[in-house]
DNA sequence: CGGTGCACAGAACGATTGTTCGGTAAGCTA
DNA sequence: TAGCTTACCGAACAATCGTTCTGTGCACCG
């Protein structure tokens, strides 16, 4: 059987899983790491797993099931180009992204999208037909952007207070601020912004 | 014990599992699952996960492994207009479900993000620390945001035409138009913009 | 030259997995 | 009222899981 030298051991283990999860989103378990790996032996599966998790690839579920790890994830936001060395360009801070669902959602079952009508907002940078990423919740704080329901449809403005009751203000001059008679109600806070431009 | 009644059974249990999994990236076993869900049989596990298998929720790798299906990452699109009975969303009515990817990413092998710097495109709503989907070519056409490499820094601006060559228009008249001695090097064309608010 | 790591193989084993099958209680239908 | 379906529980079981422990061969080192 041809036996392999890898130096570092790592990188060709890691990136090899880093695939396998692209495709099927789940960590595998240790028998199939093995053939993922070329490796004969579960035990060797076992060391390496822990070393990956020492270095914070790989990490334990409170059930112990092995997950991905906080830097399982790093990757550049832009890659370097087809060619040109160009030098690591402008990506502070180290970010981890799988998804760009992932780096908007934080609980999926409380996110909805809505799609903004107006330019009602467009000081605050959200134009017409952009989607806003919205976590559903019954209240806000003052300053804070949010989705309200007024007359059975979606409004995004800034909650804001005036006179010990709530108001809506829109980011444009031209609008004018909505001062709900009654009880506001708020469909959820905005949480990010998704614009399609092609 | 407390029993309860699901209607339809399905949308808690599916939420209950997308929490789970935007936290662990992974999806547990089927004893985990069954305390996830308030279930106490492996048996009945069994068979929801079977049905969210037949709805295209869930799915198996080639070794038999449970992981996310197609429609796992689905998110909902609520309509600009609210229905009435609006506390718990249903699903299927009034909502379109979209993955944000799929929306913004039309080729994947040609599609990266860079983080927008500074406040040069600011008329266009687009704000420093946003990040741009950028669909990589070497040519676009007058008009399109583009990002360029200036000065072997990312930058996205306008393109236009001036006396025969290309230059970058801000859209923000406190800076000045770029006008590239020698070649222009694009990078690609913006195909979006994604920003996080919270 | 012997020794000490390191990178792996292989077997053994208890724990956990998911499946199968049979049972029960409630609700609808006729 | 009987009968069927639906939503669940519980036990049993073989397969698979991950761990542990004991080799083995090569490489470097003095």
């Amino acid at each position: 059987m041809a036996l392999k030298n890898h130096q570092p051991l790592d990188p060709a283990y890691l990136e090899k899983l880093q695939d396998y999860y692209a495709e099927h989103k789940v960590i595998p378990s240790y028998s199939v790491l093995a053939t993922l790996w070329g490796i004969s032996a579960k035990s060797w599966v076992s060391e390496c797993v822990r070393r990956f998790e020492e270095a914070g690839y790989l990490d334990w579920t409170p059930d112990r099931q092995l997950k991905p790890g906080a830097r399982f994830f790093e990757r550049r936001l832009a890659h370097d180009t087809v060619q040109a060395g160009l030098p690591n360009p402008a990506l502070s801070d180290g970010y981890d992204l799988v998804t760009i669902d992932d780096y908007l959602v934080r609980v999926p079952s409380k996110t909805s999208l809505v799609r903004v009508k107006g330019e009602s907002m467009i000081d605050a940078g959200i134009h017409d037909g952009d989607l806003i990423v919205v976590e559903q919740q019954p209240n806000a704080n003052v300053g804070e952007i949010v989705v309200a329901i007024v007359d059975n449809e979606f409004t995004v403005k800034y909650l804001d207070r005036e006179k010990g009751g709530f108001v809506l203000k829109p980011a444009n001059k031209a609008f004018p601020v909505i001062r709900p008679q009654g009880r506001l109600e708020i469909f959820g806070v905005m949480a990010g912004l998704v614009r399609k431009t092609r």
